[in-house]
RNA sequence: GCUCGCAUAGCUCAGGAGGUAGAGCACUUCAUUGGUAAUGAAGAGGUCUCCGGUUCGACUCCGGAUGUGAGCACCA
């Protein structure tokens, strides 16, 4: 005899041990025909796994997250059959779930090619409609090696040898397929109703640049077609808003051969690059930073001196001059030392807060590079913070009060928030990593919001917290950070006087909120549409009239946006005002102020705001205090298209 | 850096047995002075990314370089 309890709270008893599908299958014919795995007291598992104890035990569906996972790990085995099926001499390795798909990796003497990809699409249709049934087995060890060695499945083999001895080894067996796994798996190959393959790109073995190259399938799975549809939508909504594609319409920057990874802003571009670096200006200076500037070539000697030379000269750009050897900084740091050094410092000046919007130069692999978001050359909202080790957590609290403001503002209200602690290469005795670990864990848990911890990913100089975004597409992009540094300060001679008298060195705290100007804007981008709120807006408002008979009337207009501050233009050519609207709605201009005889006569604007939102007749002041009141909400709630296709928030736009 | 693609007018893209090219938009000129997402007409615009090779002849085929895209690796 035994219970089990279901999520709704209900339980069910049972004379002898049941399978997951039994019970569903005494729940209704429904729940057994969508049941894909079960979960008994919070693990996973197949239908087919009996429950021998009184448990928790819930079915799970393609409805909810596990068992979307369970179908997409199932669909990678299902692709790996196909392939093997028509490349019997592909070598399987290892096939995972990735967030909205999954994708597997073969050996195989060439690339394969989209028609490939096509011919295993329906190898894997054809597997559906065979409706195989899927099982697991356990296999000793020796056999497992056995047999895949005898496969001619060598990656396999290793994969085999590498998993711990007393781990048990699962595998999957569906028809003529055997794959090692640790499963669950959906009961069998009838259950795919919407899956494609997307695309196909090398990848390295073990995820090891020094091993060979696999060539790895990328596919997506959805329970039914329409959110398979649905999905590819949101990709190619995504692909619209790709920022190298808006920077290009827009006309924000470019780039060319000759300068590769560095961008050429153009003049909107550089106007919004200003408009966020002078609100991260004032923002700085409120939060009691100390703006700085240093140097952008340094002597080489100082990069051995910080100890970057040993581990990153190769990324560093040189010049040699007057029997000299520079570098072109790929960081600020060690100057923002030399600017504490100078003059002996007392334990009353700390924390000391030194901030630069300083261009580093970084030689990056040419692969990594992307558009905005990767470049060779780029600016930091960097800073540093000099401290003693007892104010590290109120500094670190400090940065996030101030990070969390300046993120609202610029549109972003989900941050996630990741601590990463000691790797196995460090510097610094573990009682120190024990209190800076401490002291950003305590900063975390005071802002009340959840983290994530990695352990083993900080920096070899300290712990280290970085700062996510999820932007309206809901990917997460990395921006902010705040990295702990016991090293560098002492490394570089800076030291301050204590209150006992003594000279001691301070700890370095590394922070940057947007972390590069150029990744940010391409963030921003994105985020938006290319629709930045107007406070961001390159072009704020135009001012066009119907016929040349306006043409005063506007440029007064004109005048009086830019006396109060805005950024006006007029656009007086001799075109139709359809043209015009048109074009400066491609432009995404948030404010169209048309001016025609009825408004000149009456000194009034016929207002329109992006989107098309006609918002009537109202005079001059009326809509300068319009736009005002649309400056000063930033980011702050933001209507922001949604992937999926939420309608915007109008209401929000025009208010 | 690695694997596989791609590179034709300012932009988006066609094209061709190997015989030096075309569209739309943008641009220039002319006409048009108009009411909220494209007024009409005409014109100009190209070493087909660069360097080699094959060939009587290469934008086209082959090799290399550079840039770029997807992915991997990297990211102080």
């Amino acid at each position: 005899m035994l219970t089990v309890r279901l999520p709704d709270g209900s339980s069910r008893a049972y004379d002898e041990p049941v399978s997951i599908a039994e019970i569903a299958r005494s729940i209704g014919p429904g729940l057994a025909k969508a049941a894909l795995a079960g979960r008994v007291d919070g693990e996973l598992v197949d239908i087919s796994h009996v429950v021998e104890a009184d448990a928790a035990v819930a079915i799970v569906t393609d409805r909810e997250a596990d068992g979307l996972e369970v179908l997409r790990h199932s669909c990678a085995h299902i692709m790996a059959q196909a392939v093997q099926r028509l490349f019997p001499e592909a070598q399987v390795t290892i096939g995972p779930v990735i967030d909205d798909g999954f994708y597997y990796d073969f050996a195989y003497s060439r690339p394969f090619t989209p028609e490939d990809l096509a011919a295993i699409e329906q190898a894997m249709a054809e597997i559906v409609k065979e409706d195989l049934s899927v099982e697991r087995q356990l296999l000793e060890r020796d056999d497992a090696v056995q047999l895949f060695r005898d496969m001619g499945e060598h990656y396999k083999v290793e994969i085999i040898e590498s998993i711990p001895s007393d781990e048990p080894l699962s595998f999957y067996r569906q028809g003529e397929f055997i794959d090692l796994c640790r499963g669950p798996h959906v009961p069998n190959t009838g259950k795919f109703k919407a899956f494609k393959l997307t695309s196909v790109a090398g990848a390295y073995w073990r995820g090891d640049s020094k091993r060979e190259m696999l060539q790895r399938i990328y596919g997506t799975a959805w329970p039914n077609s329409k959110e398979l549809r649905l999905h590819l939508r949101r990709l190619e909504e995504a692909e619209k808003r790709d920022h190298r594609k808006i920077g290009k319409q827009l006309r924000l920057f470019h780039f060319q051969e000759e300068a590769p990874g560095m961008v050429f802003w153009h003049p909107k571009g550089w106007t919004i690059y200003q408009v966020i670096q002078s609100y991260m200006k004032q923002a700085q200076d409120a939060n009691g930073y100390l703006e700085i500037n240093t140097p952008q070539l340094v002597d080489f000697s100082l990069w051995e001196k910080s100890g970057h030379a040993a581990k990153f000269s190769e990324e560093m750009f040189t010049v040699e001059s007057d029997n000299r050897h520079y570098a072109i900084k790929p960081m600020n740091c060690p100057c923002h030392v030399q600017v504490f050094n100078q003059g002996l410092k007392s334990y009353r000046d700390l924390p000391m807060r030194l901030a630069e919007f300083g261009s580093c130069h970084r030689y990056e692999p040419s692969g990594s590079m992307h558009g905005l978001m990767r470049v060779r050359n780029f600016v930091q909202d960097d800073g540093h913070v000099f401290c003693t080790e007892e104010q590290i957590q109120s500094e670190v609290a400090h940065f996030m009060d101030f990070l969390f403001a300046v993120y609202r503002d610029f549109g972003f209200d989900e941050v996630l928030l990741r601590l990463s602690t000691r790797p196995e290469k460090r510097v610094g005795a573990d009682e120190l990593w024990d209190r800076a670990e401490d002291a950003l864990r305590q900063a975390l848990d005071a802002t009340g919001r959840e983290w994530e911890l990695v352990p083993g990913e900080g920096a070899f100089y300290g712990p280290k917290i970085e700062y996510s975004l999820r932007d309206c597409m809901g990917r997460l992009q990395q921006c902010g950070t705040i990295q702990v540094d016991f090293f560098t300060a002492e490394r570089l001679g800076a030291q301050y006087v204590a209150e006992d008298n003594s000279r001691r060195t301070p700890v370095m705290l590394h922070r940057a909120a947007l972390g590069s100007f150029e990744r940010f804007i391409g963030v921003l981008l994105e985020h938006y549409g290319g629709e930045l709120p107007t406070w961001l807006a390159p072009v704020q408002a135009v001012v066009m009239n119907i016929t040349d008979n306006q043409a005063k009337d506007c440029k007064k207009i004109e005048q009086t946006l830019k006396n109060k501050g805005f950024r006006g233009i007029s656009d007086l050519r001799n075109e139709k005002i359809g043209l015009k609207i048109r074009e400066h709605e491609m432009q995404k201009t948030p404010w169209l102020l048309v001016v025609g005889d009825r408004e000149a006569r009456s000194g009034t604007v016929s207002v329109r705001k992006r989107g098309g939102n006609d918002l009537g007749v109202m005079t001059i002041e009326e809509c300068c205090e319009r736009i005002s009141a649309d400056v000063a909400r930033y980011g702050r709630g933001a209507p922001v298209a949604l992937a999926g296709g939420k309608p915007n928030e109008s209401e929000a736009l025009t208010r």
